[in-house]
RNA sequence: GGCGCCGUAGCCAAGUGGUAAGGCCCGGGACUGCAAAUCCUGUAUUCGUCGGUUCGAUUCCGACCGGCGCCUCCA
């Protein structure tokens, strides 16, 4: 089998990867902060992630993923605040709704979703030995922060060392309390607001809320141990987050963190980055009231690159909308036919071959698509060929049960009512008497009724059949 | 100002130092009563522009033009 191969943001290329311990990655991925829907954008990391998850399963990999949410943050308090709520009220909700949403895209469950609120204790923890080891002080009004200047590393995954910071552009309102304007806070003493919406706790420090990036070091080390395979997120994070990740968690063990660091890219959407402060968001939400199935998302994201900026324009969706279309039908096909050829066999071990090699080296999807639409071009051919080898059959729907098991983009079924498909199977029933008497004027009115209700016809040699759009 | 990414057919999008995957759309043909689905077939002598390296560059180097992102909450 040909090596796994990943970009790694650590060294800026693509390398070889495995588990270290052989079998299971042990894998963190960041997960959404729940005060508001997450966004298509949001979904493509998750998207990116989802694929990676299953595509080490392809390989023959255990996986242990990891997703927190975080349900404690400035921006949750302020909501909180603002609507007389504890931070609970607010994100019980969304927490809830992020769940269907991915559910709607097929995002596989991760095998654990911590909550930063229910690991206060091992933050708390953490950052103890951080303030023992000297790497993080108390300031006077219980706030403790990370001393960046005491952590040789500092700046390893983001390249600080290249950059330089643009005059003024760091001002923190809290500034006056660090050492040093860049050190970030692990732990902030509680305001009124923290109090009353419910996000303050007792620490050695006094009440106080965890900082942003604590939660990931705690609960990835928690779940994970010190010392794991992959940490995956949205390109965004690699500064300042992913930063301060590295930096209080192993300024704590001494050992390395997440041996692999994977970033995924931007969604655009008319060319700029969708996000909630440019106001130019979708969510999940609009694509079920649209109509819109998660495959066709799906499609649409795993068509690019994961490292490649991509773009929803007004026509994006329509496309992959075809083009799952066509997947869909062969997969019909595929379970309906009774037999194949040998080429049918041949063209099903071809597509595999090529989809594995395209998705192991790092994890190129646009390249696998073009091994499953090969495959399908080739298998329709066999198929309207006929034949009957049963077994170059039941490979060629291993085959695209293997790659599809990874994709996931086959359109889900119709969920017609009752009710309209009696109405269909009645006008079907006209239409087929019309047709045996060759009035085929009366044939194709009846055929124009069922199209106008958005039920698409297929006249085959075994009857007409019949499926909403 | 610093760091980084991108610019491939009408649209979306892979890719390689040796001559351009795949999808959508469109044209022609087969099949069909007609469609639909499916198949066959045709659509980039060319990969932002200008230079350089090379026997040979879309792929390497440089400059330029254009777009995007990060440096601050951020997937």
């Amino acid at each position: 089998m040909s090596e796994f191969r990943l970009y790694n943001t650590l060294t800026r290329r693509v390398e070889p990867f495995a588990p270290v311990d052989g079998s299971t990655v042990r894998m963190y991925a960041c997960g959404p902060t729940v005060y508001n829907p997450a966004h298509l954008g949001n979904f493509r990391t998750f998207l990116f992630e989802d694929l990676m998850r299953r595509t080490f399963a392809l390989y023959g990999w255990d996986v242990l993923q990891v997703m927190n949410l975080t349900d404690v943050d400035d921006k949750i308090i302020r909501k909180a605040a603002a609507n007389g709520q504890t931070i609970t009220q607010v994100t019980e909700p969304f927490t809830e709704l992020f769940h269907q949403d991915r559910r709607y895209l097929r995002i596989q469950d991760a095998e654990v979703y911590p909550k930063a609120t229910e690991h206060i204790p091992e933050m708390i923890a953490l950052v103890e030995t951080l303030v023992a080891n000297g790497t993080a002080y108390v300031a006077d009004d219980g706030s403790v922060y990370f001393a960046i200047d005491r952590f040789a590393d500092y700046g390893k995954l983001s390249q600080l060392d290249k950059r330089e910071v643009r005059a003024g552009a760091r001002v923190a309102q809290d500034e006056y309390a660090k050492e040093n304007a860049q050190d970030f806070a692990l732990w902030k003493s509680a305001k009124g607001e923290d109090e009353a919406s419910g996000a303050a706790w007792d620490s050695p420090w006094g009440r106080g809320r965890p900082g942003w990036h604590l939660e990931c070091s705690a609960m990835a080390m928690k779940y994970l141990g010190e010392t794991f395979d992959l940490h995956a997120g949205g390109i965004d994070l690699i500064f300042p987050h992913h930063e301060d990740e590295i930096a209080q968690s192993e300024a704590a063990t001494g050992k390395t963190f997440a041996r692999c660091w994977c970033h995924g890219e931007f969604l655009l959407t008319d060319g700029a980055k969708m996000a909630k402060r440019v106001g130019n968001v979708a969510t999940v939400v609009d694509l079920r009231e649209q109509g819109i199935d998660g495959a066709v998302y799906r499609h649409f994201i795993f068509n690019a690159h994961y490292r490649k900026q991509l773009n929803l324009g007004e026509d994006s969706l329509e496309q992959s909308q075809a083009a799952v279309r066509r997947i869909g039908t062969f997969a019909r096909r595929l379970a309906e036919a009774t037999g194949g050829t040998a080429a049918l066999a041949d063209a099903a071990k071809r597509a595999e071959d090529a989809f594995r090699a395209a998705l192991f080296d790092d994890l190129n999807a646009p390249e696998g698509l073009a091994a499953l639409f090969t495959f399908i071009t080739e298998g329709n051919r066999e198929l309207d060929a006929g034949g009957g080898d049963v077994a170059a059959l039941a490979e060629a729907r291993r085959v695209f049960g293997v790659i599809d098991g990874v994709l996931d983009l086959v359109p889900a079924a119709d969920n017609t009512d009752g009710e309209l498909a009696a109405w269909v199977e009645e006008r079907l029933g006209a239409r087929r008497d019309a047709r045996a008497r060759r009035d085929f004027a009366a044939a194709d009115a009846i055929r124009a009724e069922i199209v106008a209700r958005g039920i698409a016809l297929e006249d085959t040699a075994n009857g007409t059949k019949w499926r909403v759009g």
